[in-house]
RNA sequence: GAGGGUGUAGCUCAGUCGGUAGAGCACAAGGUUGUGGCCCUUGGGGUCGCGGGUUCAAGUCCCGUCACCCUCCCCA
């Protein structure tokens, strides 16, 4: 019998990692909450159509990677490979601009992508994101980059903030047919792909990593000088608040990033630590997106983080408590033992009660692997043993072990 | 989707010219009949990724396949 394997490009994260993964995700829980975010649970599963018409047909989550599937109904569903397009839906339809004002939302979970895997890249990956539905103001931009930025501080991960504006579908409009023209005169010199990205999907060539089509591109007209003073005021005031509040960014007008749906003001955070995948965290406006779904006209903006991405830059967990190990001393105190053990967890301890069978010493190594601060011998009396210095202190009654125990362990 | 690398014990790896598989660490028991770490002794562990081929004989050579890693592409 052949032995059952985890399917390619998923993964177990059990260990060290779990630790890690709760931490990067409690970490971002903790400060959505402090601006007030509010958390939606959204579906894995969705309408393929939701993606087709929200992300693009064109690009490569739609034309390559999207994992889909018909389901016992017949209907063509998707693993969601992102969390923008699903929470926009649920905005829709759950009615919730009927709330009125504008509504803060942030999600966390498993997305899918079907490429090859490699070292932080997997199938099955995990995102936290975050969106601010139906406002245009400028500062909500300036509060989701200050936001991931808190974010990225806090878990001592050192990025590059890098900006760009797309401006409006109309500002874009008159770039891409300039931009197409221009390009058309470089053809030659593009590589394959942009030679087919050229027509649908002409920005996306500006971000191409190819020299020669770096180099083909150069002398490109800018979006920026197509922007209407409207825009180009919006964009100058991002910058200015983002600077008063300390926040460092470099300008990349060649940054567009890669699905449809965004407008005006994109921002990636991005590292050079972790090889290929130097995108940490990444966002944008998206004003036309809740409409093009079939929702009023509701200017909105949002941004992912890969969690996995995040583990990887993580390095140091915060401490963990002091483990105490309860060690019934012969079988007649095994009951003893458990009522010990309980004793120290309702006092928040975290306890650990001897499971191990077998002699004691073989118990107490034990103990020392589970990296055990004290140990708490159960008999017809408590000894509590420092596991640092090796001493060891007795007690007849619980309050008295609990005594000694407490100055123990801190 | 394209290119490259690696698969031998739980882990890191060695294995010569093809001759029937090893080390270190880890693990277990004992030395200490109620006490971890250091030391000593002893012991358990292998589908040599999987399948096929060549051969008297394959961890070693050939073919295929799977997995992982890296680069490109792309993204989180």
């Amino acid at each position: 019998m052949s032995q059952i394997k985890r399917v390619r490009g998923f993964q177990d994260i059990y260990g060290e990692n779990s630790k890690k993964y709760r931490y990067v995700v409690d970490t971002a829980r903790d400060i959505f909450q402090r601006y007030n975010f509010e958390e939606i649970i959204l579906p894995v599963v969705e309408d393929v159509s939701l993606f087709l018409r929200s992300v693009g047909e064109d690009t490569d989550i739609v034309q390559k990677e999207m994992y889909t599937f018909e389901d016992r109904g017949g209907r063509q569903v998707a693993l969601r490979p992102e969390g923008t397009a699903p929470t926009v839906r649920a905005f829709i339809e759950e009615k919730m601009f009927a709330q009125g004002g504008y509504k803060k939302l942030f999600y966390e979970g498993a997305m899918f992508r079907y490429e090859r895997p490699q070292a932080g890249r997997y199938r099955q990956f995990h995102q936290i994101g975050a969106e601010i539905l139906g406002t245009g103001s400028v500062l909500a931009d300036v509060e989701m980059i200050k936001m991931v930025n808190d974010l990225l501080d806090t878990l001592g991960i050192e990025t590059t903030l890098e900006i760009n504006t797309l401006g409006s579908f109309e500002d874009r409009k008159e770039y891409i047919k300039q931009l197409k023209d221009y390009l058309k005169g470089v053809k030659d010199k593009l590589c394959k792909d942009c030679q087919v990205r050229m027509d649908r999907n002409p920005l996306r060539v500006l971000d191409c990593k190819n020299e020669s089509c770096r180099e083909a591109t150069a002398e490109a007209p800018t979006l920026l000088q197509f922007l209407s003073p409207e825009r180009k005021e919006r964009f100058e005031k991002l910058k200015e608040y983002l600077s008063q509040l300390g926040i460092k960014y470099k300008v990349n007008p060649r940054l567009v990033r890669g699905l449809d749906y965004y407008t005006d003001t994109v921002f990636e955070f991005t590292t050079d630590k972790i090889g290929a995948q130097g995108t940490v965290a990444a966002g944008g406006r998206y004003d036309t997106l809740v409409k093009q779904l079939g929702g009023s006209d509701t200017p909105a903006l949002g941004f992912a983080a890969g969690v996995e991405r995040l583990m990887l830059l993580v390095d140091q967990l915060p401490s963990e408590k002091p483990t105490v190990v309860v060690i019934p001393i012969s079988q007649q105190y095994e009951g003893k033992g458990l009522q010990t053990a309980d004793i120290l967890r309702k006092r928040g301890i975290k306890t650990e009660l001897m499971l191990k069978e077998g002699s004691l010493k073989s118990k107490m190594k034990t103990a020392g692997k589970l990296g055990a601060k004290a140990v708490v011998f159960v008999s017809d009396r408590y000894e509590i043993k420092d596991m640092e210095t090796g001493s060891q202190q007795e007690a007849t009654s619980p309050e008295d072990m609990l005594g000694i125990l407490g100055k123990v362990i801190t």
